[in-house]
DNA sequence: TTGTAAGCGTTATCAC
DNA sequence: GTGATAACGCTTACAA
C-alpha cells in the first residue's frame, strides 16, 4: 500500500505538494500537478483515510443507528439514507442496536471514534431520556421517535393525526366497538393512541379495550385471543405497529373469524404481506423515502452550520384504505 | 476530548505507562496502575480508536456487505453476525450495495480504509467474477453466493439438495405439471434449478415451463399471469426466491384460483407473510442464524491465522411443509 | 517497572 | 509555487 511519501518520491516533489494536488487546495503549477497525477496513477495510490481522519478530525461517512434492522420500516429508511448520502459522496455505516441501550452507547461511541461527520439515530425511550447527558459535539438527527431535547433536529411522523385518521376511517365505515393494541416501547404509540382517542371522543365512543404491550407478533396474538374470548367482542381492532397487526391477524384467523365481516383490522406501516393476505390490510403508510432523505439533508445542513437552530420536520402518513376495514 | 497525554499528566506518569495499563500488555506496579485508572475515570478518557488504528493498522470492527438490505434473509443474517461479533468485542459496520457493483467497490474500499479486521460479503455475480482481481490482503468470507475463487472462505446453502427436496415434496404430494420460476441475478437460482431438475428426472417428469427472470415481485406476477393464460395450466409452481413467491401468490389470487386445489406453490426463505397468508406457504427455510454465526467464526479464524487453507461450509435448508402444497 | 522517542499517513503552518 | 516540519493520538522498541 503506497503512501503519500512514495508518490512524492516518484514525482520528485514533497509530500505537501502531493497533498495540495489531491486536495486541490492551493495553486500548483500545471507541470508539477501533471507529474504528481501520473505518479498517483502509476502507483495506484489511494490516500489513507484513517490518517486523514486523524489529522482533520472528520470523515466523509455518516452513521445510521436503528433499533431493529428486521423492521421493514427501518430498512426502507436505510435505503433512502444510503441513496441521499451517496449522492453527496458520503458513505453510510449502519448499526443495529436491537433496542438495547448498551448497544446504542457502544455504536454511538464506535461511530464517534470513527470520526463520522454525523449520525442519524432512532433511540430507545430509555436512551432518548439520557441522550442530552451523552455530551458529544457530533451533529445528529433523530428520526421516528421524539426525544425531550431542545437542541436536536428531528424527522417525525404526525402520529396524532395519523392515529386520528385511522380511527376516523373505521368509524366512518360503521365500526363502533373498537379495541386498540399499542406498543409500549417507543414514543410513537402514545401519540397514535392520542389521535385515536380524539376520534372516538368526537363520536361519543369509548375505546372497547386499550392495551399497551410489547410490540411483538406474539403479544399481539395473545392479547387478541384474550380479547376475542370475552363475552362481548369488538367489531374492529386498531394496532399501532405492523408486528402487532401480524399477531392480531393470525389470532383472528385461528379464532375462525372473518375480516372484516366479523371484525375489522387496521394498522401502521407498509409491509410485503399487508396486501398479500386476504383481505389486504388497511393502514397508514409512512413516507419512508422522504423520512430518510429529509433526515440526511438535515444532517448535512447541521454539519455545514453546527450552530443553526434546531429544526423538527413533521411528515404526514397516508391512509391506504383496503379490504380489512370495508364498510359494514 | 482528553487524550492519553492528559491522562499521563494527571497521573504523573508517561503516556507509555498509560497505554500499558489500558492494554494490560506488560507489568505495571499496582500503585501506578491505580493512579492511571483514577485519572482515566476522572477525565472520562476514551482512547481514540482512529489513532490506535493508524498505529497498529487494524481495528476491532468487521464489515458486512450485503446486496439488499430489504431482503429479510440478509437482515436476519445481519442480526446473527452482529450478535456473534458483539460477543467477541467486535462492532459490525453494515453496508448495502443494492446489487450495484460500483457501490460494492466503494464500500469495500471504505471498509478497507477503515482498517476493519475483516469483511463478510455477498457479492453480485458481476463483482464476484472480478473479486480475485480486487487484490486486498484483508480477510473475508463470502456468504450465500458461490464465487469462483479458490482462496475464499465461504458459507453456502446446499442449494441443489434444497431444490431437489422441494421438488420431490411436490411430486410426492401428487403434483405432476410443475412450472419453475428462477431468479437470474445470483448463483443460487441455477443450483436450485439443478436440484429440481434432478427430482423431476427421477420421476420421468419434464418441467412444465422454466423461467429465469429478475427476482422481483412484479416479474413473478407477470410471468405467472402469462403462464396461467395458457391453454393447459401447471398444477404447481416452484419458485427460487421469496420475492418471486410473493408475485406468484398475488397473480394466482387475482386469477381467482385456489391454492393448493387449483395450483400448488412452494418457494424459499422464511418471511413474515409466508405463514400469514391462506394457505401458508411451503418453503425451504435457510438457517440464517447459523449462516451468520458461522461466517463470523470463519472470519475470526482467518483473522487469527491468515494463511489457513480456505474452508467452505455448506449448510442444509429445512423443508417446512405447509398448506400451499397439501396432498392432492 | 517506567520513560523516551520514533513512527503510523495525513494536512496545515511556516518559511523561502 | 514549493518544501520542511509539526501535529493529530496512539503503541512499542529500546533504554534506563
Amino acid at each position: 500500500m503506497p503512501s503519500i511519501k512514495d508518490v512524492a518520491q516518484a514525482a520528485g516533489v514533497s509530500t505537501a505538494t502531493v497533498s495540495r494536488v489531491l486536495a486541490n487546495t492551493s495553486r500548483v503549477s500545471d507541470e508539477t500537478r501533471q507529474r504528481v497525477l501520473e505518479a498517483v496513477e502509476q502507483l495506484s495510490y489511494r490516500p489513507n483515510l484513517i490518517a486523514r481522519s486523524l489529522r482533520v478530525q472528520k470523515s466523509a461517512k455518516i452513521g445510521l443507528v436503528v433499533s431493529d434492522i428486521r423492521n421493514p420500516f427501518f430498512t426502507a429508511i436505510g435505503r433512502a439514507v444510503e441513496d441521499a448520502a451517496y449522492e453527496q459522496g458520503y458513505s453510510v455505516l449502519m448499526c443495529n442496536t436491537d433496542e438495547n441501550p448498551e448497544k446504542e452507547e457502544l455504536y454511538l461511541n464506535v461511530l464517534h471514534d470513527e470520526n463520522v461527520a454525523g449520525i442519524i439515530f432512532s433511540p430507545t425511550q430509555k436512551f432518548g431520556a439520557k441522550l442530552s447527558t451523552f455530551n458529544s459535539n457530533i451533529p445528529f438527527v433523530i428520526i421516528d421517535r421524539v426525544v425531550n431535547m431542545k437542541q436536536a433536529d428531528m424527522v417525525l411522523l404526525d402520529n396524532v393525526t395519523a392515529g386520528y385518521e385511522l380511527a376516523e376511517h373505521l368509524i366512518e365505515n360503521g365500526y363502533r366497538k373498537i379495541a386498540g393494541l399499542f406498543g409500549n416501547a417507543s414514543t410513537t404509540a402514545p401519540e397514535r393512541n392520542q389521535g385515536w382517542l380524539k376520534a372516538l371522543r368526537e363520536h361519543q365512543l369509548k375505546p372497547f379495550g386499550e392495551y399497551f404491550i410489547p410490540p411483538r407478533i406474539k403479544q399481539g396474538y395473545d392479547t387478541t385471543l384474550a380479547l376475542l374470548n370475552q363475552a362481548e367482542r369488538p367489531d374492529a381492532i386498531f394496532t399501532s405497529n405492523s408486528l402487532l397487526t401480524a399477531g392480531v391477524f393470525q389470532a383472528i384467523r385461528d379464532f375462525k373469524l372473518m375480516v372484516p365481516n366479523d371484525i375489522a383490522l387496521v394498522g401502521f406501516d407498509e409491509t410485503t404481506w399487508g396486501e398479500l393476505v386476504d383481505p389486504p390490510i388497511t393502514l397508514i403508510a409512512q413516507p419512508t423515502e422522504e423520512i430518510g432523505r429529509t433526515a440526511t439533508e438535515l444532517l448535512f445542513q447541521r454539519i455545514e452550520e453546527p450552530t443553526r437552530s434546531p429544526k423538527t420536520v413533521i411528515l404526514k402518513g397516508k391512509l391506504l384504505a383496503r379490504g380489512s376495514s370495508a364498510k359494514r
